[in-house]
DNA sequence: AATGAATGAGTCTTCATTCAT
DNA sequence: GATGAATGAAGACTCATTCAT
C-alpha cells in the first residue's frame, strides 16, 4: 500500500514503544504487528533491532550535537552560555519523545554502538557552560541548570499549567542558576 | 560456605547487575553464575525474577517512603522542606545504586508490581515542599532543588572533586532554591 | 555493462562460493552481492536456488557423462580400460572446482534433483574398468586407481611440486594399480 | 525418564542426522524430535549447535591423533610405516559414522573451530610415511596408500562381498603401494 | 538449602521466494 | 533485464520457570 515512507514509519512505531515499554522489553514482533508487516519487512530496512534505534539516535540527536559544535567556536562569554541553554531546551522540546526515551532507557542503550550517550552529552555540554576556575559550588549551578531543563520535561507532563509559561519559567530558573554560577546577584549581595 | 546471608548476596548481586545492565538485559543465568550457585537456587530464595527487585525496592526505599510519611505530618515551615532536602539527599547517598537503578531503568521498572515509582515518589515530594499558591517560577524551583540533588548523584561520579565539599555545594544549590521559591533574598532584592 | 553472459557469472561466482562455504551455507543474498545484483536479479535468470547448481552440474559433469558412454560401446581390453582413466583425470582437473565443490559437499547435495551422483558416477566408472570375474582384492585395485586420481586432485593443491610433472605421477600409479589388476607383473611374479 | 545418558544419546543421534543430512541441513529441532525432548533441553547438554558437533568430533578423532602422536615418535622404518597404515583402518572403521561425516562435509565442517581438519590430518598421515627425498612418484604412492584404505570405507558399502575378505584386501592394496615406495619389488624388478 | 534436567514461549535473525513495476 | 519491497517458514538461541531429588 503506502510506499517509500515505510523506514520512516518503522522508525516512529518503534520510537513509541521503546520510550513507552523500554528498549529490551520491545520486540520486533510487536512492532511490525503495530504496523501491520511481518518482522521480515523490518529487516528489509534496517539490519538489526539496534539499528532501528542508532537511525532514531542519528535523526533526532543532531541538534544537540550541532549546538555542541556550535558551542565549541563561540567565545566563552556569559551571553553565548545563556545561549547555550536557550538552544538546549528547543532541542530537548522538539525531541521530546527522544529525550523521554534516552532518559528512561539509559541502562539499556548504553552498551548501544552509539556515538555519544545521554550523559556524555550531558558533560560536555555543562562542561561548556562552566569556567576552568570555578568554585565547586559554581559547577554544581551550572550542573543544575542543565537538570533544571531536563526537570523542565518532567514538569512538562506532570504538573499544571499553562504549556508555554511552564516552559518559560524552567528557563529562567536555568538562566538564574547559570547567572549566579557567574557571579550575578546573589542572595544578601 | 557461608549461608544464611544467601538471600542478601542474591540482592546485592542482582541489584549490581541491573544498575550495570539494566533489568531486562540481567538475566538470572547470569545472576546465579556471579554467585556460583544454580538458577533453580535462586528459586528456593525467591518466587520470581520481579520477586527478587521488589525486595531489593522494599528494603531501600523504605527511607525515601518514611521520609514522606514523616513529612506528612510536619508543619508546613521552610525549616521542615529544609530538613526534606537535607533527609532525601541522605536517602540518595545512603541508596546509591538503587538510585541509580530507579533512574536508569525507569522504563523497564514502570509496569512492576511495586508500589510509587519513582516518578510518583518525586512527584510526592515535591509537593512536599511547595505551597498550595506558589507561582509556576517558584514551583519550578522546588522540582529544580529535588533534581539538582540528583543531579549530584550525577556529580559525584562524574565530577573530580572532595566528595563531601561536593555533597554540601550540591545540598548548598537545592537549598537556596527552595529559599528563592519562599521568597527568600533575590537578585537585586 | 556486460549484459547477456550474466547467467555464466551467476555460475561462476555460485560454484566459487558454494565450493568455498559449502552449498547450504552460501545464501543467495552473498551471490547477489558479489555480483553486485540484487536477489531478485537472479530470479530472472533461475528458477530456485536448487537451479543454479544443476545447472552448474550439467554444465560440467557432461565430459564425466560422455567418458560413461564412450566407455560402454568400447570393447573391454586393457587399453581402452588405460583410456578411461587418462580421460578420466583430464574431466577432473578441467572441471576442478566443480569436482572440489561434489568432493566436498556430498551430504548437502544428495537430495537434490541431480541425475547421477558423485557416488554413482564412481561405481559406474570402476565397474567399467572391471571384469566381472575379478578377485576382492582385483576390484580393490580398481576402485584404488579411481580413488589415486582423486587423491592426484588434492595432491595438486597440498604437496609441492611441479605441477605436471605431479599429474603425469598421479596417472602412472592409477595405471599401475590397472595393470595390476589384470594381471600386470607383480611383486615376485 | 532415562537420565544421565542424554548427552551421549543426544550426540549419537546428531551424528546419525548430521552423516545422512549434511549439518547445516540438519536442524535442532529435528534433532530433539528424534530424542523426544524440546529444543531447548539440547541447549542444557550443548552450548551451541557447533558444540555438539565439536564434542563428537574430539571423542571421536581422538584415536587418529593418538596414532599421530605414537607414529612421530617412532624409528622411520617400513615396519612402522605399515603399522601406521593397520592402525589407521582401523581407526576408521571403528569411527565410520564420523568418518562418512566428515569426508561427506568438509566444506560445511571446515569452518567449525576443530583443531585439525581432516585434510590436515590426512597431510600429516602422509607425511609420516614418506621419506624426505621420496620422489614425486612415491608420495603419490604414499598419498594413494591413503586413499585407498578411504575407499575401502566406500567400498565396504558399495561393493558386494565378505566384509573380513574386502577390509584384509584393501589393507592389502595399501601395504603394496607403500612398498613399492620405498623401493619394493616392483613390476619387471 | 540447593541441584540437575527439562520445558514452553519467546527472542532476533536469515532464507528462499514472489511480484508489481 | 532487473529492482524494491515484502512474505512465510524456519533457524539458532535465551529466558523465566518448574519439579523431582
Amino acid at each position: 500500500m503506502a510506499r517509500g515512507n515505510t523506514r520512516q514509519r518503522i522508525q516512529d512505531v518503534a520510537l513509541g514503544l521503546f520510550a513507552e515499554q523500554g528498549y529490551e522489553k520491545t520486540s520486533l514482533r510487536e512492532i511490525a504487528e503495530h504496523l501491520d508487516v511481518t518482522k521480515a519487512a523490518l529487516y528489509y530496512h534496517f539490519k538489526t533491532k539496534e539499528d532501528i534505534i542508532i537511525g532514531i539516535f542519528q535523526d533526532l540527536t543532531r541538534p544537540v550535537d550541532e549546538l555542541i559544535d556550535w558551542a565549541r567556536e563561540q567565545p566563552r562569554t556569559l551571553e553565548v552560555r545563556e545561549e547555550i541553554l536557550r538552544r538546549y531546551q528547543e532541542s530537548l522540546i522538539s525531541a521530546y519523545p527522544l529525550f523521554r526515551f534516552m532518559q528512561e532507557n539509559q541502562a539499556a542503550v548504553r552498551e548501544l554502538s552509539i556515538g555519544l550517550t545521554f550523559k556524555e552529552r550531558m558533560l560536555e555540554l555543562s562542561g561548556l557552560i562552566q569556567e576552568p576556575d570555578f568554585t565547586v559550588l559554581d559547577r554544581v549551578r551550572c550542573v543544575s541548570a542543565i537538570f533544571t531543563l531536563h526537570a523542565g520535561m518532567f514538569f512538562m507532563d506532570n504538573v499544571e499549567g499553562d504549556s508555554e509559561e511552564k516552559r518559560e519559567a524552567v528557563l529562567e530558573v536555568a538562566l538564574d542558576l547559570l547567572s549566579q554560577a557567574h557571579g550575578g546577584p546573589v542572595a544578601g549581595a
